[in-house]
DNA sequence: GAAAAAACGTGACCTTTGTCACTAACTTAG
DNA sequence: CTAAGTTAGTGACAAAGGTCACGTTTTTTC
């Protein structure tokens, strides 16, 4: 039975770990599961929003566009909750977001999701931890963002999809050269240069979008020193 | 008696408004006030942490130290919580926070606020709002930081002080030149700069630390544009 | 209230990166 | 398979802003 979906779904998130069956099938009821096909907008930056997202499988990007020009939030993957900020807030979407691979998402009623927290304690305090735990990845992303040269930005974005996104040396770049440097501040050209630099310097090979870090450790080195 | 003081206090949080009267005595057992004088340290990056922090009166900043280089990553008026990520995660501090006023501040032992999180949906349902709001604003800002010109920055950091922190067309700004660059991510030396642009130009008036906008429509274009 | 320290203003110069223009390679649709 | 549309690489140049150096003003401290 549909109603069942939350009860047996193996992809819970930790917060809905704690939820009992009565809760499960409450959610069940009020929750609907839809496909993305990579490159579609799961939501968008100033629409209304009356849903949580949960992302149960699949790669998002969320995004800011401001002045005719794009910034990417953030690349997450599956398992994760997705616009909890922008639809508890004002109900207005304050960013976009959409998928980079085919994605599995769950739309959970907002009233739902906060009745929730309001009658399940472990619950909310599991939805307060995620949101604490990106709000402090976002700090780090941002201070990083404006303080490392954009050869240390290239290097970081590099091994965050090799080491948290793909967990693989050689992988297949989700994003395109401007999304790249719409992700770390910069532009196209700059983000083609240092890519090439990086590949004279035989710290990665690459063919299009297929990257392989010869050189992980050197480029842990670049990222940090800036 | 001190057992009551949150019963008493008349700053109180949105969340602590959903209390009960118990739960107010509990939280009165387990928090300390104390009294930071303008530059003190509240807490410092990589140290640990096992209280949340209620700044109850004063203005702090929250920044960030990489490489040594010093980003300040928001300025806080009261009354609002400090370092709720940062606690109800790992324990450590990710950033510091110091006072730029005389401000008072409580100290809440973590467990209680875990047990309130627990046993009032109200309280945890206010707690992630405020989480929420906190991150949409952290995106703006970081997203204006990589794209806007230094001048947009100024102009908005101006209209920032002018509109959210003082209601007032003149103020003493409570940083100094150098912390100013930290906030916006660039030097003193171009914030003195771009402030005698703005002077020459008749956009603002100034004596050391007292600014006066003569002209916020302008600043806002400003702003706007970039 | 004088000496020391901190904060500030300003000019000259340099580096990093953005912009523009154009070409090449790759994808996609018929 | 081929034309059209995307996406990517690259060179020349410009510009914003960082760095350095030094002088001045303001604040602190004793």
């Amino acid at each position: 039975m549909i109603k069942e979906k939350c009860l047996t779904c193996h992809i819970k998130s930790a917060a809905v770990g704690y939820l009992d069956e009565t809760q499960l099938r409450i959610l069940g009821e009020n929750c609907a599961e839809a496909l993305f096909r990579k490159g579609e907008v799961i939501f968008k930056q100033d629409s209304l929003s009356s849903n949580i997202i949960y992302l149960k499988d699949g790669l998002v990007k969320t995004s800011m566009e401001w002045n005719h020009k794009n910034q990417i939030l953030n690349i997450i993957k599956a398992p994760a909750y997705l616009g909890i900020p922008t639809t508890l807030g004002d109900k207005i979407n304050h960013y976009s977001v959409s998928s980079l691979e085919d994605s599995v998402v769950c739309f959970i009623d907002i009233n739902t999701f906060k009745m929730l927290i309001d009658r399940n304690g472990k619950f909310a305090y599991e939805i307060i931890i995620h949101l604490c735990k990106n709000e402090l990845k976002h700090y780090q992303r941002c201070v990083y963002r404006s303080q490392k040269h954009v050869s240390g930005l290239v290097a970081d974005t590099l091994l965050f999809f090799s080491n948290e996104i793909y967990m693989d040396k050689t992988f297949k770049l989700p994003i395109d050269r401007g999304e790249f440097g719409d992700l770390i501040g910069t532009t196209r050209e700059t983000v083609s240069r240092m890519l090439k630099e990086f590949h004279d310097d035989h710290l990665i090979e690459m063919k299009g979008k297929i990257v392989t870090l010869i050189n992980p450790d050197m480029l842990t080195k670049i990222s940090m020193s800036g």
